[in-house]
RNA sequence: GGUGCGGUAGUUCAGCUGGUUAGAAUAUCGGCCUGUCACGCCGGGGGUCGCGGGUUCGAGUCCCGUCCGCACCGCCA
């Protein structure tokens, strides 16, 4: 036996016992005559004493540990007689009887602490000593809690995990596949899913009206601090529901979590808002609600008193920004920069300063007159005190580049805090999205979307503005998640594809085997898809969801711990019957 | 594919308008120290300044190229 304790379990009750531990050497402190070796494991961290006065020769062995050699002790559980109250284990310590090293270790690249001195790269590279920190291992307990009681709750409810397979057939709609040479049938090729939407809308033709999945998808897409290639997606499907009845359910499975992982109750049902409202509110479909400023439509207010960047809009759309009255030039020059980069791309800014004595002063004083501005802030219900910042120009591109800003004031103003958890769904999608390039519709969510009832005589008149049964939940300005209800008519799905651009033959040669099914009765259905990462991340107060995955990729794509991907033998490539083409 | 920032000791970084032997902290090694817990004190070792080219009397510093990392845009039904 290595062991009878772990290192975050000794308290002062067991003062006296005869103990067994075994852990990575923390840290040692030589003080002289004595030395004090901190001893971790997953548990917790538990400190030992070698006395050179009682054991010299166990006292001299002790001296010679370095960090992270794994050893294993024997000794007697005592009281401290100067305490930590820092630790768990902090009122005891082990006297030690006897000290094993059970391995040594080469001196870790960088210190394993919270506070390591190591950067992201180098933990990347050594990720199995850099899960040995403590609050990168609590991000994975956090996962292992969340998903485990997904599954409680799920059970509850009485749906079933199924699992669905890797390796699938590959789509061209959406995101590219990653693709998976066959070889037993040459020059063919598997897809990795990208979600098992397929498969699970055939569990519901077979009758598994409550299906779940804690399910790896793969997505051959650059990656974001918020991307990774391969993710984890907490899939769902229920039949015989409305949207309503998936809302509902799984707004209970949030609040579950929330509940019962972090100790947050949310009494009121999640605020539900239509996307339109959304865009037109926020200029975004996942608006972060931790904070206010909402968009304030001054179109008409603005236009005809000459100035040009008005006059020409159209939308112009402004923020109250609550006590900022006072930012220098120097500041609002840094917001109008700010709006100018390359990734926002807005051609300025217009200010208003609400001044606390009444007056008004604006970067755009020379077109309007004081009675014009005080209008613009009672519709943006300023006071005094407030800054407003106005954008104008086509309409969803200022609303997108509006909602850039507002996020970066939220960041200022420390309003975005990540103890607060804003929950809403947002509802009532476009069902179809114009692409410029291709000139044609493409699927805003995906082609198996139910419009909604009220839209389906808009189909063919009014493509562009037919809504979809399709909701997000959305958390902090973060996606956590989407669904919809899905199609079940044959006939309507066959419109679908059509509308979508899919010929007859193509949609049987893609979705053939879905089609087939639902000639044999598939029930109404729907559901929705929760990003665990995601999900996991927003809970840790983290903005990446690299550390609450154990191996992640790196920003190209790749693990830079093993070195993938990497090239294969030629002997594997003719097996494949796969031929390298040299590039240009 | 694009934009921005970065690459200097094991590590995290500083190094100004180009100018002696490239610094700090931490880690590491040695010494001292019997109540430390970010122990303390003294001392030592440690550098292809990412790589290649150019400008210059002289380049960590300026220019060009390239590789790598991060953030973002495009992309992600």
């Amino acid at each position: 036996m290595y062991r009878d304790k772990t290192c975050g379990e000794l308290r002062l009750a067991d003062a006296g016992k005869k103990v067994t531990i075994a852990g990575w050497v923390q840290r040692t402190r030589k003080m002289g005559g004595m030395t004090f070796v901190d001893i971790r494991d997953r548990y917790g961290i538990t400190q030992i004493v070698f006395n050179q006065e009682s054991n010299p020769e166990l006292f001299e062995k002790a001296n010679s540990l370095g960090r992270e050699f794994v050893v294993q002790i024997q000794g007697t559980v005592e009281e401290r007689t100067s305490k930590n109250p820092q630790l768990p284990t902090g009122d005891i310590e082990i006297i030690a009887d006897s000290l094993n090293v059970l391995n040594t270790s080469k001196t870790p690249p960088f210190t394993i602490e919270d506070k390591t001195d190591g950067g992201d790269d180098l933990r990347m590279k050594y990720r199995y000593l850099d899960l040995r920190r403590p609050c990168v291992r609590k991000n994975l307990e956090l996962r292992h809690k969340m998903a485990f009681e997904i599954r409680r709750y799920l059970d509850s409810k009485g749906f079933l995990e199924i699992e669905t397979p890797i390796l699938v057939k590959s789509t061209p709609e959406g995101a590219r596949d990653f693709v998976v040479p066959s070889r037993m049938n040459p020059g063919e090729f598997y897809a990795l899913p990208q979600s098992p939407q397929l498969f699970k809308q055939l569990l519901m033709v077979s009758g598994y009206d409550r299906y779940f999945q804690i399910a790896k998808c793969f997505r051959d897409e650059d990656l974001r601090a918020d991307r990774q290639p391969e993710f984890t997606q907490i899939d769902c499907e229920m039949s015989f529901v409305e949207q309503d009845d998936v809302i509902e359910m799984f707004e209970g499975l949030v609040k579950h979590i929330f509940k019962y992982v972090k100790g947050i109750e949310f009494n009121e049902p999640f605020l539900r808002m239509t996307w339109a409202d959304a865009m037109r509110l926020y200029g975004s479909d996942k608006p972060d609600l931790r904070f206010g400023m909402e968009f304030v439509e001054l179109t008409d207010l603005a236009k005809g008193k000459g100035f040009p960047v008005f006059d020409d809009a159209e939308l112009t759309v402004g923020i109250c920004v609550p006590g900022c009255a006072g930012y220098t030039r120097k500041q609002l020059d840094e917001l109008t920069d700010f709006v100018k980069r390359p990734q926002v791309g807005a051609k300025g800014l217009v200010w208003v300063k609400f001044e606390p004595d009444g007056s008004v002063k604006s970067s755009a004083s020379k077109f309007f007159t004081p009675e014009d501005f005080k209008a613009w802030g009672e519709k943006a219900g300023a006071k005094p005190g407030d800054l407003m910042l106005i954008m104008a120009g086509e309409a969803m591109k200022t609303r997108k580049q509006l909602c850039e800003l507002r996020l970066e004031m939220g960041n200022r103003l420390g309003l975005r805090d990540k103890n607060v958890f804003a929950p809403l769904w947002v509802v009532d999608f476009p069902l179809f999205e114009w692409d410029e390039e291709t000139q044609r519709y493409y699927a805003m969510h995906h082609p198996f979307t139910s419009p909604n009832p009220e839209d389906i005589p808009m189909l063919h008149t009014d493509t562009g503005n037919v809504r979809a049964t399709a909701y997000d939940i959305v958390v902090n300005g973060t996606e956590l998640g989407g669904g919809s209800i899905r199609i079940h008519d044959a006939l309507l799905q066959d419109e679908m594809f059509e509308l979508l651009g899919f010929t007859p033959e193509r949609a049987k040669e893609q979705f053939g085997f879905l089609m087939n099914a639902f000639q044999y009765g598939a029930p109404p259905h729907g559901g929705l898809a929760l990003g665990f990462d995601r999900f996991v991340s927003i809970l840790a107060g983290l903005d990446t969801i690299r550390d609450v995955i154990a191996f992640p990729k790196n920003n190209s794509g790749r693990d830079v711990m093993n070195e993938s991907p990497s090239p294969i033998d030629q002997a594997q490539l003719d097996e494949l019957k796969l031929t390298l083409v040299e590039e240009k």
